[in-house]
DNA sequence: TACATTCAATGGTATTACTAATAAATCGCC
DNA sequence: GGCGATTTATTAGTAATACCATTGAATGTA
Protein backbone atom coordinates (compact mmCIF):
# COMPACT_ATOMS: atom_id res chain seq x y z
CA UNK A 1 0.00 0.00 0.00
CA UNK A 2 1.32 3.57 -0.38
CA UNK A 3 1.91 5.91 1.88
CA UNK A 4 3.11 9.36 2.68
CA UNK A 5 6.31 10.49 4.04
CA UNK A 6 4.68 10.23 7.41
CA UNK A 7 4.13 6.35 7.12
CA UNK A 8 0.52 7.02 6.99
CA UNK A 9 -1.66 4.75 4.83
CA UNK A 10 -2.61 7.02 1.52
CA UNK A 11 -6.14 5.90 0.62
CA UNK A 12 -5.82 3.14 -1.92
CA UNK A 13 -8.27 2.89 -5.29
CA UNK A 14 -8.59 6.26 -5.13
CA UNK A 15 -5.99 6.98 -7.83
CA UNK A 16 -8.40 8.54 -10.31
CA UNK A 17 -10.66 10.35 -8.27
CA UNK A 18 -10.74 14.23 -8.66
CA UNK A 19 -12.87 14.92 -5.55
CA UNK A 20 -11.36 12.93 -2.49
CA UNK A 21 -13.04 12.81 0.42
CA UNK A 22 -12.34 10.40 3.07
CA UNK A 23 -15.94 10.72 4.12
CA UNK A 24 -14.79 9.47 8.14
CA UNK A 25 -11.94 11.00 8.60
CA UNK A 26 -9.84 8.12 9.62
CA UNK A 27 -8.60 10.44 12.54
CA UNK A 28 -6.13 7.79 14.20
CA UNK A 29 -2.97 7.30 14.13
CA UNK A 30 -2.30 4.08 15.41
CA UNK A 31 -4.70 2.81 13.55
CA UNK A 32 -2.70 4.26 10.52
CA UNK A 33 0.16 2.87 11.56
CA UNK A 34 -1.28 -0.59 12.21
CA UNK A 35 -2.47 -1.01 8.77
CA UNK A 36 0.21 0.67 7.13
CA UNK A 37 2.40 -1.53 8.92
CA UNK A 38 -0.22 -5.08 8.53
CA UNK A 39 -0.02 -4.16 5.31
CA UNK A 40 3.36 -4.26 4.45
CA UNK A 41 3.69 -7.67 6.50
CA UNK A 42 0.68 -9.35 5.00
CA UNK A 43 2.29 -8.91 1.20
CA UNK A 44 5.62 -9.58 2.51
CA UNK A 45 6.67 -6.57 1.53
CA UNK A 46 8.20 -6.27 5.20
CA UNK A 47 9.74 -9.99 5.87
CA UNK A 48 9.47 -12.44 8.16
CA UNK A 49 11.99 -12.42 11.20
CA UNK A 50 12.45 -8.10 10.08
CA UNK A 51 12.76 -6.41 13.89
CA UNK A 52 11.91 -2.97 14.28
CA UNK A 53 12.74 -0.86 17.20
CA UNK A 54 10.38 1.38 18.88
CA UNK A 55 12.61 4.65 18.73
CA UNK A 56 13.14 3.64 15.00
CA UNK A 57 8.91 4.09 14.20
CA UNK A 58 8.54 6.93 16.89
CA UNK A 59 11.10 8.38 14.50
CA UNK A 60 10.03 7.17 11.27
CA UNK A 61 6.09 8.12 11.87
CA UNK A 62 6.43 11.14 13.80
CA UNK A 63 3.84 10.13 16.45
CA UNK A 64 4.48 9.63 19.61
CA UNK A 65 5.51 6.76 22.04
CA UNK A 66 2.31 5.61 23.09
CA UNK A 67 0.54 5.79 19.51
CA UNK A 68 3.39 4.05 18.00
CA UNK A 69 3.02 1.28 21.37
CA UNK A 70 -0.88 1.34 20.46
CA UNK A 71 -0.37 0.37 16.60
CA UNK A 72 2.10 -2.47 17.91
CA UNK A 73 0.03 -3.66 20.43
CA UNK A 74 -2.74 -3.74 17.11
CA UNK A 75 -0.26 -5.64 15.39
CA UNK A 76 0.66 -8.40 18.16
CA UNK A 77 -3.18 -9.04 18.45
CA UNK A 78 -3.61 -9.95 14.83
CA UNK A 79 -0.20 -12.02 15.44
CA UNK A 80 1.63 -9.91 12.84
CA UNK A 81 4.47 -9.04 15.19
CA UNK A 82 6.04 -10.40 18.67
CA UNK A 83 7.70 -7.89 21.01
CA UNK A 84 11.06 -8.90 22.43
CA UNK A 85 12.49 -6.81 25.69
CA UNK A 86 15.79 -6.46 26.83
CA UNK A 87 19.26 -5.46 24.40
CA UNK A 88 18.72 -6.50 20.57
CA UNK A 89 15.01 -6.67 21.42
CA UNK A 90 11.96 -4.62 19.33
CA UNK A 91 9.16 -6.22 17.27
CA UNK A 92 9.66 -8.98 15.06
CA UNK A 93 7.67 -9.49 12.09
CA UNK A 94 6.07 -12.82 12.09
CA UNK A 95 3.55 -14.97 10.06
CA UNK A 96 0.05 -14.48 11.21
CA UNK A 97 -1.00 -17.79 12.73
CA UNK A 98 -4.26 -19.52 13.12
CA UNK A 99 -4.21 -18.36 16.72
CA UNK A 100 -6.08 -14.86 16.19
CA UNK A 101 -8.74 -16.24 13.86
CA UNK A 102 -9.41 -18.79 16.10
CA UNK A 103 -9.75 -16.27 18.88
CA UNK A 104 -12.52 -14.40 16.91
CA UNK A 105 -14.14 -17.22 15.82
CA UNK A 106 -14.26 -18.56 19.85
CA UNK A 107 -15.71 -14.32 20.92
CA UNK A 108 -18.21 -14.06 17.34
CA UNK A 109 -19.57 -17.94 18.72
CA UNK A 110 -19.76 -17.60 22.30
CA UNK A 111 -21.03 -14.03 21.95
CA UNK A 112 -24.39 -15.38 21.27
CA UNK A 113 -23.85 -14.31 17.80
CA UNK A 114 -24.38 -17.62 16.44
CA UNK A 115 -27.19 -19.55 17.47
CA UNK A 116 -26.79 -23.55 18.20
CA UNK A 117 -28.93 -23.87 15.08
CA UNK A 118 -26.68 -21.76 12.96
CA UNK A 119 -23.32 -24.18 14.44
CA UNK A 120 -25.04 -27.42 14.26
CA UNK A 121 -25.41 -26.15 10.32
CA UNK A 122 -21.80 -25.42 10.20
CA UNK A 123 -20.95 -28.61 11.66
CA UNK A 124 -23.24 -30.13 8.86
CA UNK A 125 -21.45 -28.54 6.18
CA UNK A 126 -18.37 -28.79 6.76
CA UNK A 127 -17.66 -32.35 8.73
CA UNK A 128 -18.65 -34.51 6.03
CA UNK A 129 -15.80 -32.73 3.85
CA UNK A 130 -13.56 -32.66 6.47
CA UNK A 131 -14.27 -36.55 6.55
CA UNK A 132 -13.40 -36.89 3.09
CA UNK A 133 -9.90 -34.58 3.22
CA UNK A 134 -8.97 -36.70 5.95
CA UNK A 135 -9.38 -39.99 4.20
CA UNK A 136 -7.20 -38.80 0.99
CA UNK A 137 -4.64 -37.20 3.29
CA UNK A 138 -4.26 -39.04 6.83
CA UNK A 139 -0.97 -40.18 8.01
CA UNK A 140 -0.35 -43.37 10.19
CA UNK A 141 0.08 -41.00 13.33
CA UNK A 142 -3.35 -39.14 12.71
CA UNK A 143 -5.17 -42.30 12.46
CA UNK A 144 -3.35 -43.31 16.13
CA UNK A 145 -4.69 -40.21 17.37
CA UNK A 146 -8.30 -40.60 15.77
CA UNK A 147 -7.89 -44.19 17.61
CA UNK A 148 -6.85 -43.49 20.45
CA UNK A 149 -9.62 -40.56 20.88
CA UNK A 150 -11.80 -43.23 19.97
CA UNK A 151 -10.41 -45.39 22.35
CA UNK A 152 -11.27 -42.47 25.15
CA UNK A 153 -14.52 -41.79 23.79
CA UNK A 154 -15.74 -45.64 24.69
CA UNK A 155 -14.21 -45.71 28.28
CA UNK A 156 -16.37 -42.46 29.24
CA UNK A 157 -19.60 -43.17 30.81
CA UNK A 158 -20.42 -39.74 32.13
CA UNK A 159 -22.49 -37.25 29.34
CA UNK A 160 -20.71 -34.18 29.97
CA UNK A 161 -16.88 -35.78 29.49
CA UNK A 162 -18.24 -37.82 26.85
CA UNK A 163 -19.64 -34.56 24.84
CA UNK A 164 -15.82 -33.37 25.43
CA UNK A 165 -14.05 -36.24 24.04
CA UNK A 166 -16.32 -36.30 21.43
CA UNK A 167 -15.63 -33.12 20.26
CA UNK A 168 -11.74 -34.20 20.79
CA UNK A 169 -12.08 -36.92 18.76
CA UNK A 170 -13.95 -34.70 15.91
CA UNK A 171 -10.73 -32.49 16.46
CA UNK A 172 -8.42 -35.63 15.49
CA UNK A 173 -9.98 -36.01 12.72
CA UNK A 174 -9.96 -31.96 11.66
CA UNK A 175 -6.35 -32.13 12.35
CA UNK A 176 -5.77 -34.97 9.61
CA UNK A 177 -7.72 -33.21 6.97
CA UNK A 178 -4.53 -30.77 6.79
CA UNK A 179 -7.00 -27.65 6.44
CA UNK A 180 -6.13 -25.26 9.00
CA UNK A 181 -8.91 -23.18 8.28
CA UNK A 182 -11.78 -25.17 8.46
CA UNK A 183 -9.73 -26.58 11.22
CA UNK A 184 -10.32 -23.35 12.85
CA UNK A 185 -13.62 -22.90 12.52
CA UNK A 186 -14.23 -26.47 13.86
CA UNK A 187 -12.23 -26.35 17.07
CA UNK A 188 -13.75 -22.66 17.64
CA UNK A 189 -17.62 -24.82 17.53
CA UNK A 190 -16.13 -26.80 20.50
CA UNK A 191 -17.27 -24.94 23.05
CA UNK A 192 -20.33 -23.01 21.66
CA UNK A 193 -21.61 -26.25 21.42
CA UNK A 194 -21.84 -27.17 24.75
CA UNK A 195 -25.37 -25.86 25.58
CA UNK A 196 -26.57 -26.21 29.41
CA UNK A 197 -29.69 -27.20 27.44
CA UNK A 198 -27.74 -30.42 26.71
CA UNK A 199 -26.99 -31.38 30.29
CA UNK A 200 -26.91 -35.21 30.47
CA UNK A 201 -27.84 -35.47 26.88
CA UNK A 202 -25.08 -38.32 25.82
CA UNK A 203 -27.39 -41.14 27.50
CA UNK A 204 -26.14 -44.83 26.51
CA UNK A 205 -28.25 -45.18 23.71
CA UNK A 206 -26.63 -41.86 21.83
CA UNK A 207 -23.44 -42.95 23.06
CA UNK A 208 -23.47 -46.50 21.40
CA UNK A 209 -24.44 -45.08 18.64
CA UNK A 210 -21.93 -42.46 18.42
CA UNK A 211 -19.38 -44.83 18.75
CA UNK A 212 -20.67 -47.14 16.21
CA UNK A 213 -20.45 -44.39 13.71
CA UNK A 214 -17.54 -43.15 14.79
CA UNK A 215 -15.79 -46.60 14.18
CA UNK A 216 -16.95 -46.76 10.72
CA UNK A 217 -15.94 -43.58 9.73
CA UNK A 218 -12.17 -44.01 10.84
CA UNK A 219 -12.53 -47.07 8.91
CA UNK A 220 -13.78 -45.37 5.93
CA UNK A 221 -10.33 -43.26 6.50
CA UNK A 222 -8.07 -45.51 7.33
CA UNK A 223 -9.01 -47.33 3.77
CA UNK A 224 -8.69 -43.65 2.03
CA UNK A 225 -12.32 -43.81 1.05
CA UNK A 226 -13.20 -40.52 0.89
CA UNK A 227 -16.92 -41.00 -0.36
CA UNK A 228 -17.65 -43.39 2.24
CA UNK A 229 -16.34 -41.37 5.04
CA UNK A 230 -18.30 -38.21 3.59
CA UNK A 231 -21.34 -39.89 3.75
CA UNK A 232 -20.80 -41.61 7.05
CA UNK A 233 -20.42 -38.36 8.24
CA UNK A 234 -23.30 -36.76 6.66
CA UNK A 235 -25.69 -39.08 8.50
CA UNK A 236 -24.15 -38.87 11.61
CA UNK A 237 -24.02 -35.24 11.74
CA UNK A 238 -27.44 -34.66 10.21
CA UNK A 239 -28.52 -37.11 12.92
CA UNK A 240 -26.57 -35.80 15.90
CA UNK A 241 -28.39 -32.74 14.79
CA UNK A 242 -31.92 -33.68 14.60
CA UNK A 243 -31.59 -35.60 18.00
CA UNK A 244 -30.04 -32.09 19.33
CA UNK A 245 -33.21 -30.30 18.11
CA UNK A 246 -35.47 -32.59 19.30
CA UNK A 247 -34.06 -32.32 22.79
CA UNK A 248 -33.76 -28.62 22.57
CA UNK A 249 -37.81 -28.22 21.72
CA UNK A 250 -38.67 -30.66 24.04
CA UNK B 1 -15.44 -20.43 30.40
CA UNK B 2 -14.43 -20.71 34.11
CA UNK B 3 -12.18 -17.83 35.35
CA UNK B 4 -10.04 -17.52 38.21
CA UNK B 5 -10.53 -15.11 40.69
CA UNK B 6 -8.10 -12.60 38.73
CA UNK B 7 -10.61 -13.36 35.84
CA UNK B 8 -7.53 -15.30 33.92
CA UNK B 9 -9.37 -17.38 31.60
CA UNK B 10 -8.86 -21.01 33.18
CA UNK B 11 -7.16 -23.08 30.67
CA UNK B 12 -10.14 -25.43 29.30
CA UNK B 13 -10.45 -29.22 28.09
CA UNK B 14 -7.73 -30.21 31.17
CA UNK B 15 -10.11 -31.59 33.52
CA UNK B 16 -8.61 -34.78 33.46
CA UNK B 17 -5.13 -32.93 33.25
CA UNK B 18 -2.96 -33.70 36.92
CA UNK B 19 -0.42 -30.95 36.03
CA UNK B 20 -1.60 -28.27 34.40
CA UNK B 21 0.81 -25.59 33.99
CA UNK B 22 0.47 -22.60 32.71
CA UNK B 23 4.17 -22.33 30.60
CA UNK B 24 4.31 -18.29 29.75
CA UNK B 25 3.13 -16.87 33.07
CA UNK B 26 0.47 -14.47 31.62
CA UNK B 27 2.21 -11.47 33.03
CA UNK B 28 0.73 -8.83 31.22
CA UNK B 29 -1.91 -6.68 33.18
CA UNK B 30 -3.53 -4.97 30.54
CA UNK B 31 -3.96 -8.45 28.80
CA UNK B 32 -5.20 -9.30 31.96
CA UNK B 33 -7.64 -7.19 32.30
CA UNK B 34 -8.73 -7.49 28.62
CA UNK B 35 -9.23 -11.03 28.93
CA UNK B 36 -11.35 -10.74 32.24
CA UNK B 37 -13.84 -7.93 30.51
CA UNK B 38 -13.82 -9.96 27.80
CA UNK B 39 -15.11 -13.09 29.30
CA UNK B 40 -17.77 -10.94 31.14
CA UNK B 41 -18.98 -9.63 27.85
CA UNK B 42 -19.41 -13.12 26.02
CA UNK B 43 -20.87 -14.22 28.92
CA UNK B 44 -22.98 -11.76 29.41
CA UNK B 45 -22.70 -10.72 32.61
CA UNK B 46 -21.59 -7.39 31.12
CA UNK B 47 -24.93 -6.54 29.31
CA UNK B 48 -24.66 -4.85 26.14
CA UNK B 49 -24.46 -1.16 26.34
CA UNK B 50 -23.12 -0.55 29.44
CA UNK B 51 -21.05 1.91 29.84
CA UNK B 52 -17.08 2.04 31.35
CA UNK B 53 -15.26 4.97 32.40
CA UNK B 54 -11.56 4.92 31.95
CA UNK B 55 -11.25 6.27 35.41
CA UNK B 56 -13.33 4.13 37.03
CA UNK B 57 -11.70 0.87 35.94
CA UNK B 58 -8.37 2.50 36.65
CA UNK B 59 -9.54 3.09 39.83
CA UNK B 60 -10.64 -0.58 39.78
CA UNK B 61 -8.11 -2.41 38.47
CA UNK B 62 -5.53 -0.47 39.92
CA UNK B 63 -3.47 -0.26 37.03
CA UNK B 64 -1.87 3.31 35.06
CA UNK B 65 -4.06 4.31 32.82
CA UNK B 66 -1.99 3.67 29.80
CA UNK B 67 -2.49 -0.09 30.81
CA UNK B 68 -6.33 -0.08 30.95
CA UNK B 69 -6.25 2.04 27.82
CA UNK B 70 -4.29 -0.34 26.29
CA UNK B 71 -7.28 -3.11 27.57
CA UNK B 72 -9.59 -1.04 26.20
CA UNK B 73 -7.98 -0.86 22.91
CA UNK B 74 -7.89 -5.04 22.77
CA UNK B 75 -11.22 -5.30 23.15
CA UNK B 76 -11.99 -2.57 20.84
CA UNK B 77 -10.31 -4.29 18.57
CA UNK B 78 -12.21 -7.66 19.56
CA UNK B 79 -15.38 -5.75 18.82
CA UNK B 80 -16.44 -5.92 22.52
CA UNK B 81 -16.53 -1.98 23.04
CA UNK B 82 -16.63 1.02 21.33
CA UNK B 83 -15.21 4.05 22.32
CA UNK B 84 -16.88 7.40 22.98
CA UNK B 85 -15.47 10.95 23.44
CA UNK B 86 -17.22 13.54 25.30
CA UNK B 87 -19.60 14.29 28.18
CA UNK B 88 -21.34 10.92 29.03
CA UNK B 89 -18.54 9.40 26.79
CA UNK B 90 -16.71 5.76 27.82
CA UNK B 91 -16.53 2.38 26.62
CA UNK B 92 -19.86 0.83 25.61
CA UNK B 93 -20.01 -2.81 25.22
CA UNK B 94 -21.21 -4.07 22.12
CA UNK B 95 -22.54 -7.08 20.98
CA UNK B 96 -18.73 -8.47 18.90
CA UNK B 97 -20.32 -8.57 15.60
CA UNK B 98 -18.43 -10.21 12.83
CA UNK B 99 -16.12 -7.62 11.44
CA UNK B 100 -13.41 -8.67 13.70
CA UNK B 101 -13.51 -12.35 12.40
CA UNK B 102 -13.94 -11.74 8.75
CA UNK B 103 -10.41 -9.25 9.68
CA UNK B 104 -8.82 -12.07 10.93
CA UNK B 105 -9.86 -14.29 8.38
CA UNK B 106 -8.47 -11.78 5.85
CA UNK B 107 -4.99 -11.63 7.51
CA UNK B 108 -4.61 -15.09 7.82
CA UNK B 109 -5.61 -16.26 4.27
CA UNK B 110 -3.37 -12.62 2.41
CA UNK B 111 -0.43 -13.75 4.74
CA UNK B 112 0.28 -16.54 2.54
CA UNK B 113 -0.05 -19.19 5.51
CA UNK B 114 -3.33 -20.67 3.37
CA UNK B 115 -2.39 -21.79 0.01
CA UNK B 116 -4.52 -21.30 -3.32
CA UNK B 117 -5.25 -25.33 -3.37
CA UNK B 118 -6.18 -25.04 0.39
CA UNK B 119 -9.08 -21.96 -0.39
CA UNK B 120 -10.50 -23.89 -3.02
CA UNK B 121 -11.16 -26.84 -0.89
CA UNK B 122 -12.98 -24.19 1.48
CA UNK B 123 -14.95 -23.29 -1.59
CA UNK B 124 -15.51 -26.81 -2.90
CA UNK B 125 -16.54 -27.68 0.93
CA UNK B 126 -18.93 -24.83 1.80
CA UNK B 127 -20.58 -23.52 -1.58
CA UNK B 128 -22.70 -26.57 -1.69
CA UNK B 129 -24.04 -26.05 1.60
CA UNK B 130 -24.36 -22.21 1.32
CA UNK B 131 -26.56 -23.00 -2.18
CA UNK B 132 -28.85 -25.40 -0.04
CA UNK B 133 -29.18 -22.86 2.37
CA UNK B 134 -29.83 -19.97 0.73
CA UNK B 135 -32.43 -22.09 -1.51
CA UNK B 136 -34.30 -22.90 1.92
CA UNK B 137 -34.24 -19.47 2.92
CA UNK B 138 -33.87 -16.97 0.02
CA UNK B 139 -36.03 -13.53 0.35
CA UNK B 140 -37.56 -11.89 -2.78
CA UNK B 141 -34.86 -9.21 -2.07
CA UNK B 142 -32.06 -11.77 -1.66
CA UNK B 143 -33.38 -13.07 -5.04
CA UNK B 144 -33.50 -9.78 -6.58
CA UNK B 145 -30.06 -9.11 -5.70
CA UNK B 146 -28.58 -12.28 -6.82
CA UNK B 147 -30.35 -11.54 -10.36
CA UNK B 148 -29.34 -8.38 -10.58
CA UNK B 149 -25.07 -9.40 -9.82
CA UNK B 150 -25.94 -11.89 -12.31
CA UNK B 151 -26.81 -9.39 -14.88
CA UNK B 152 -24.00 -7.35 -13.74
CA UNK B 153 -21.58 -10.52 -14.37
CA UNK B 154 -23.76 -11.36 -17.58
CA UNK B 155 -21.95 -7.79 -19.08
CA UNK B 156 -18.56 -7.98 -18.09
CA UNK B 157 -16.04 -8.91 -20.67
CA UNK B 158 -12.91 -7.86 -19.03
CA UNK B 159 -11.26 -11.15 -17.29
CA UNK B 160 -10.06 -9.64 -14.18
CA UNK B 161 -13.40 -7.45 -13.32
CA UNK B 162 -15.73 -10.55 -14.36
CA UNK B 163 -13.68 -12.90 -11.44
CA UNK B 164 -14.60 -10.01 -9.10
CA UNK B 165 -18.25 -9.85 -10.87
CA UNK B 166 -18.65 -14.01 -9.98
CA UNK B 167 -17.24 -12.86 -6.17
CA UNK B 168 -20.05 -10.71 -5.56
CA UNK B 169 -22.72 -12.70 -6.76
CA UNK B 170 -21.26 -15.45 -4.68
CA UNK B 171 -21.41 -13.06 -1.47
CA UNK B 172 -25.21 -12.48 -2.49
CA UNK B 173 -25.80 -16.35 -2.57
CA UNK B 174 -23.79 -16.58 1.21
CA UNK B 175 -26.00 -13.70 2.06
CA UNK B 176 -29.36 -15.43 0.91
CA UNK B 177 -27.76 -18.06 3.29
CA UNK B 178 -28.32 -16.17 6.33
CA UNK B 179 -24.96 -18.50 7.97
CA UNK B 180 -23.13 -14.98 9.40
CA UNK B 181 -20.03 -17.49 10.21
CA UNK B 182 -19.74 -19.45 7.11
CA UNK B 183 -20.79 -16.33 4.96
CA UNK B 184 -17.64 -14.30 6.53
CA UNK B 185 -15.57 -17.55 5.89
CA UNK B 186 -16.87 -16.88 2.50
CA UNK B 187 -16.37 -13.34 2.23
CA UNK B 188 -12.15 -13.18 2.90
CA UNK B 189 -11.49 -15.90 0.93
CA UNK B 190 -12.44 -13.33 -2.00
CA UNK B 191 -9.39 -11.52 -2.23
CA UNK B 192 -7.01 -14.61 -1.46
CA UNK B 193 -8.35 -15.58 -4.98
CA UNK B 194 -6.59 -13.12 -7.16
CA UNK B 195 -3.69 -14.80 -8.05
CA UNK B 196 -1.50 -12.90 -10.21
CA UNK B 197 -1.42 -16.56 -12.00
CA UNK B 198 -4.77 -16.01 -13.23
CA UNK B 199 -4.67 -13.15 -15.05
CA UNK B 200 -6.54 -13.29 -18.11
CA UNK B 201 -8.03 -16.62 -16.79
CA UNK B 202 -11.76 -16.00 -17.48
CA UNK B 203 -11.76 -15.73 -21.26
CA UNK B 204 -15.50 -16.37 -23.21
CA UNK B 205 -15.25 -19.98 -23.02
CA UNK B 206 -15.54 -19.93 -19.34
CA UNK B 207 -17.25 -16.77 -18.88
CA UNK B 208 -20.52 -18.40 -21.13
CA UNK B 209 -19.81 -21.52 -18.79
CA UNK B 210 -19.94 -19.73 -15.59
CA UNK B 211 -23.04 -17.90 -16.73
CA UNK B 212 -24.92 -20.75 -17.59
CA UNK B 213 -24.28 -22.51 -14.49
CA UNK B 214 -24.89 -19.69 -12.39
CA UNK B 215 -28.20 -18.98 -14.02
CA UNK B 216 -29.29 -22.70 -13.02
CA UNK B 217 -27.95 -22.15 -9.46
CA UNK B 218 -30.50 -19.13 -9.27
CA UNK B 219 -33.04 -21.32 -10.97
CA UNK B 220 -32.99 -23.86 -7.76
CA UNK B 221 -33.06 -21.17 -5.24
CA UNK B 222 -36.01 -19.79 -6.62
CA UNK B 223 -37.97 -22.70 -6.83
CA UNK B 224 -36.54 -23.92 -3.31
CA UNK B 225 -34.95 -27.08 -4.18
CA UNK B 226 -32.12 -27.14 -1.63
CA UNK B 227 -30.80 -30.49 -3.46
CA UNK B 228 -30.65 -28.99 -7.14
CA UNK B 229 -28.64 -26.19 -5.57
CA UNK B 230 -26.45 -28.00 -3.76
CA UNK B 231 -25.75 -30.53 -6.87
CA UNK B 232 -25.04 -27.49 -9.32
CA UNK B 233 -23.38 -25.94 -7.14
CA UNK B 234 -20.83 -28.91 -6.19
CA UNK B 235 -20.36 -29.70 -9.77
CA UNK B 236 -19.96 -25.98 -10.30
CA UNK B 237 -17.18 -25.85 -7.81
CA UNK B 238 -15.27 -28.91 -8.87
CA UNK B 239 -15.21 -27.71 -12.44
CA UNK B 240 -13.63 -24.19 -11.87
CA UNK B 241 -11.19 -26.09 -9.04
CA UNK B 242 -9.78 -28.22 -11.81
CA UNK B 243 -9.77 -25.27 -14.39
CA UNK B 244 -8.20 -23.48 -12.32
CA UNK B 245 -5.68 -26.28 -11.25
CA UNK B 246 -4.96 -26.79 -14.57
CA UNK B 247 -3.93 -22.93 -15.52
CA UNK B 248 -1.86 -23.09 -12.41
CA UNK B 249 -0.13 -26.56 -13.37
CA UNK B 250 0.29 -25.34 -16.98
C1' DT C 1 -39.17 29.23 23.34
C1' DA C 2 -35.16 29.14 20.43
C1' DC C 3 -30.71 29.86 19.63
C1' DA C 4 -25.98 30.79 20.90
C1' DT C 5 -22.45 30.57 24.39
C1' DT C 6 -20.12 28.58 28.07
C1' DC C 7 -18.58 24.92 30.75
C1' DA C 8 -17.67 20.36 32.40
C1' DA C 9 -16.61 15.58 31.57
C1' DT C 10 -14.22 12.32 29.02
C1' DG C 11 -11.31 9.93 25.70
C1' DG C 12 -6.96 11.03 22.56
C1' DT C 13 -2.16 12.24 22.29
C1' DA C 14 2.27 13.51 23.90
C1' DT C 15 6.09 13.74 27.26
C1' DT C 16 8.80 12.13 30.89
C1' DA C 17 10.56 9.13 34.28
C1' DC C 18 11.35 4.94 35.96
C1' DT C 19 11.32 -0.41 35.94
C1' DA C 20 12.50 -4.91 34.18
C1' DA C 21 14.47 -7.90 31.07
C1' DT C 22 17.96 -9.23 28.04
C1' DA C 23 22.31 -9.73 25.79
C1' DA C 24 26.66 -7.87 24.92
C1' DA C 25 30.85 -6.26 27.03
C1' DT C 26 33.96 -6.37 30.72
C1' DC C 27 36.36 -8.15 34.55
C1' DG C 28 38.57 -11.63 37.48
C1' DC C 29 40.13 -15.88 38.27
C1' DC C 30 42.32 -20.00 36.97
C1' DG D 1 43.96 -18.16 26.74
C1' DG D 2 39.59 -19.43 28.39
C1' DC D 3 35.64 -19.57 31.25
C1' DG D 4 32.39 -17.96 34.61
C1' DA D 5 30.61 -13.96 37.15
C1' DT D 6 29.71 -9.14 36.99
C1' DT D 7 28.75 -4.95 34.89
C1' DT D 8 26.76 -2.19 31.47
C1' DA D 9 23.99 -0.79 27.63
C1' DT D 10 19.85 -1.30 25.12
C1' DT D 11 15.21 -2.03 24.82
C1' DA D 12 10.22 -2.81 25.83
C1' DG D 13 6.85 -2.39 29.99
C1' DT D 14 4.49 0.55 33.23
C1' DA D 15 3.23 4.72 35.32
C1' DA D 16 2.26 9.60 36.07
C1' DT D 17 1.24 13.97 34.23
C1' DA D 18 -0.12 17.59 31.18
C1' DC D 19 -2.62 19.14 27.60
C1' DC D 20 -5.78 18.66 23.39
C1' DA D 21 -10.28 17.53 21.13
C1' DT D 22 -14.84 16.27 21.33
C1' DT D 23 -19.17 15.90 23.11
C1' DG D 24 -23.31 17.23 25.45
C1' DA D 25 -25.32 19.44 29.26
C1' DA D 26 -25.96 23.85 31.54
C1' DT D 27 -26.42 28.63 31.10
C1' DG D 28 -27.38 32.95 29.16
C1' DT D 29 -29.79 36.05 25.89
C1' DA D 30 -33.06 37.75 22.49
Amino acid sequence: MATTAEGVPAPSFQEGCLVKLNPIAVSRPAEQLANSLKERIVEGAIPQGHSFKEQELVDLSGLSRSSVREAMRLLESWGLVESRRGRNGGYVATRGGIEPLAASLDIYMRSGEAEVAELMEILEIIEPGLAALAARRRTEADLAAMRAALAELASETDSDRFVRKNHAWHMALARASRNAVLGAVHEALGPALIDPRLEGFADAGIRSQVLHIARRIIEAIEAGDAEAARRRMARHVTAYRETVEARLRG
